[in-house]
DNA sequence: ACTCCAATGTCCGAAAACCGCGAGACTTCC
DNA sequence: GGAAGTCTCGCGGTTTTCGGACATTGGAGT
């Protein structure tokens, strides 16, 4: 049965130097997901937990978001500051994904300085797994936390997108 | 986030011979649950597991829906069969109620006919299990199934409610 | 320098427990 | 003998519980 009105969620495509991504908006405007083209069965599976008995269909974004999303890609990285996100998951991954989209483009953490930035320092390996279940790939910038000995250890969409990623905003 | 829009449901409470009976609707006018007043926990564990992050307000039923239950109670065996109900549950525990439904009224069956009329002759006790778990009673008789030994072995309101529904219907 | 360990939140799969049964073997008591 | 009660076990779907794994890291022990 689940709900009466299910939510629709639109799905659209944005072609970027490091391959096609998936995005998905809700009837708001806000961002729900974005993931790389070749990791789909993972943010269906992400999506399907955030956002349960959600209706995605195929369509285009709103259009400032796709432009945010392309002047991010092309260089801006001011230009997914202001995109709304909205997100499922616990207090707890919430409160870790809040805290990733305050690292300033550019700059890096250790995953020990995320868990101390929410205020359980000793939940240092929970953080790292709280941010691999992150839904909104670069607006929500995972990428950002690294090893406390400076290797990446690890990403989503593939180590070499981490690293094009970091070089990316280092470049700009 | 559960989901965006909740889905809102009414409570309204219908006086019968064997006591106050909860009667939940949705804007559809399906019923969604019916229970003793005397087992509002229990209803509410139901509901909540069949239409999760649903708000529960007390109001009034439609008065199709509440006047069909009054003339059941009063007499008229045949007055539920046109209502519309909606369940959760999966896909066996939803064979089963709409098994339940095909008794008529004044018959009862043993939990292995319940089990056969389904397809799955070995499932009786998994069978008893899916009637416990009705969350609308007296719509769903799930009263008219005993044991194979003619004992009423169980009731989610209690036994004598139980016998009480069988002796009504036979009476009228 | 290297290994080992503990702390932390969440997900996932496996395993076990749970039952509103029923059939068959066994007792008991006329 | 036989009717009726008791015990035991297998049945099958659902729910609960439990144990690992993980995008880590700092400290202690060797």
């Amino acid at each position: 049965m689940r709900n009466a009105q299910p939510e629709t969620l639109i799905l659209d495509r944005v072609v970027t130097p490091v391959g096609e991504v998936l995005l998905v908006t809700d009837g708001e405007g806000a961002v729900r997901a974005l993931d790389f083209a070749d990791h789909e069965p993972r943010m269906t599976r992400l999506l399907g937990r955030h956002a349960p008995g959600a209706v995605v269909v195929e369509g285009r974004a709103p259009e400032a978001v796709r432009r945010a999303v392309e002047a991010w890609f092309g260089g801006d990285l001011t230009a997914l500051d202001g995109l709304a996100v909205k997100t499922g998951g616990t207090a707890f991954q919430r409160t870790v994904w809040k805290a990733l989209r305050a690292i300033p483009a550019g700059e890096t953490r250790t995953y020990g300085q995320l868990a101390a930035a929410i205020g359980s320092p000793r939940a240092v390996r929970a953080a790292g797994l709280a941010n691999g279940q992150n839904p909104i790939a670069v607006i929500v910038p995972c990428h950002r936390v690294i090893g406390a000995n400076g290797t990446l250890t690890g990403y989503a969409g593939g180590l070499e997108r981490k690293r094009w990623l970091l070089d990316h905003e280092r470049r700009a």
